[in-house]
DNA sequence: ACAGTAACTTTCAAATTGAAAGTTTGATTC
DNA sequence: GAATCAAACTTTCAATTTGAAAGTTACTGT
């Protein structure tokens, strides 16, 4: 994926970084508690894990996620939110709130996401 | 562009719809006041023509824009975003305050646009 | 030895992108 | 009245990206 960008406006910039149709699912997934790839792979929309494998390395050069040793042996990885990552929970209310006050029959958004938690048990 | 939904997921929903490099900078400078082709062409971004019909095809169909004749001859046709449309300010300006706050040497996202208007002159 | 598990990587056909040039419908200028 | 200009697209086509499926690596457990 391109990510330089177009132009000095932070909404293409924006754009440039997460305009694509996966990246802003795994974030999703991510600030859900999500932090292996087998369960990132295992989200409800299915991400390809070519595309998965591609984007936490994006997600990982660009500081929105960490990726961590959590077993020496076999050695398994596993990914970490940054802030920067954190801090994108905001679009994807946003997000959601037009989704649910514009489309039919979409799932209502839990309050623990809107309210900066994860999946209950999961955080 | 494939615009079906994965998953009732309200976020993947909205990224079905809206999930690639240019059509919520359309929005953007619908948002902003312009309204015609050879407007939207001109950009800062520079979308390519064959994107931009592309694009407002889809916005059309999705009652996000509503095509405009503002000439009988010749036969000219403008865009007005509809309320549906109207309504995915908050996302950008979302989108706008994490590029402001975490990428370096962003534009500063203009007062008249978080408080819901378009461009002085143009609105 | 053999199956199982987690985190990837590879392969490749199909879909999408985007630069450039072309089309359509008429108004305006030479 | 022929040539130029303008706006809103459409077409073409090489290059890039997507995604389904199968393969790889480094082990552990039976």
């Amino acid at each position: 994926m391109k990510t330089d960008h177009r132009s000095p406006c932070p909404i293409s910039s924006f754009l440039d970084l997460w305009g694509d149709r996966w990246t802003l699912i795994i974030i999703r997934d991510m600030l859900v508690g999500k932090r292996r790839f087998s369960d990132l792979e295992a989200g409800n929309e299915r991400v390809p894990a070519s595309i998965l494998a591609n984007r936490m390395k994006q997600l990982t050069e660009l500081g929105v996620a960490k990726r961590v040793q959590y077993s020496e042996r076999p050695p398994r990885y596993e990914y970490h939110l940054t802030d920067k990552g954190k801090a994108l929970r905001p679009v994807l209310i946003a997000m959601s709130n037009w989704s649910e006050e514009n489309l039919d029959d979409r799932w209502h958004t839990p309050d623990w996401f809107r309210e900066g938690r994860g999946a209950p048990g999961r955080n």
